[in-house]
DNA sequence: TAAGATTGAGGGATCAATCTTT
DNA sequence: AAAGATTGATCCCTCAATCTTA
């Protein structure tokens, strides 16, 4: 395990955390930018790779308050990237599925975020990026990781 | 140096890196919440802690548009935490400045945030510790530090 | 009553255009 | 023309209230 310099400016810990934060933001929104869409629309497509998803489910994974989940699904829903398919069975119920164009660009903004994110860490001995990797998901484990 | 014990689910480092960002966010916005303000109000309050700062600069540490700085002034001054005082020099510069309110709002903030953060490593090793804040502080360099 | 989803008000962000002062 | 700051249009978020269906 190699011991990285210490710089001069010894910053602590929480502030380490809050600065990489802005930076996984910062990476988040312009890879969102080179594809035409915002950060938020980005992660609405990615969470449909899989399949169709109900609003209820969606705005828990992605946090967000089924007001904010409307006017998001309605902005992508207008630029043709998902469209909204009724519940057979329960008529108050929607399943936000993709489009061509919407799958399109939900893997092109998974693959760029990845890839960027990744590469910050290529000057890094890979047994230190999988430890730093560990206990930040011991972390997350510790609350509830949101 | 410890060795955590890899979880069942083992995701890669972007993954960790974008969740922990999120909880980050979090904790930010719950504390801001907690002593009455937005998370983005805490943060301009913070900034003026050691004295009264002109727009640009705030907006460039900020990493803020000059619109959406003026906008935000605009509602911290609204409630009092904050005054814009004219340049003597420069008809067209202001200095953003604390009022009492502010002042106490920008410590128990700043020290809420922190306290929660370091709160999120107390059950690791301190030396775990030490090496992971390190290793962030590496990433933030190989980059603009976002 | 409860659940799924939408609407409206207000805070917050970007971008483009504008106004004043330098 | 360039710098400091503001305004307007659009997107995104929360909270509270509402409407429909279960």
């Amino acid at each position: 395990m190699a011991t990285p310099a210490t710089t001069t400016s010894d910053i602590g810990f929480a502030t380490a955390l809050v600065r990489l934060s802005h930076l996984v933001q910062a990476v988040f929104g312009e890879v969102s930018r080179e594809h035409g869409c915002t950060p938020q629309q980005a992660q609405l497509l990615c969470m449909l790779v899989p399949g169709p998803v109900g609003m209820t489910e969606l705005s828990r994974a992605l946090h967000l308050e089924k007001s904010s989940l409307t006017g998001l699904v309605d902005r992508v829903e207008r630029r043709g990237l998902v469209t909204r398919v009724p519940d057979g069975t329960d008529r108050r119920a929607l399943w936000i599925t993709l489009t061509e164009d919407g799958a399109r660009l939900a893997n092109a903004t998974h693959n760029g975020v990845t890839a960027r994110l990744d590469g910050l860490a290529t000057q890094l001995p890979a047994e230190d990026l999988a430890f730093v990797t560990s206990v930040i998901q011991q972390l997350l484990a510790g609350r509830g990781s949101g």
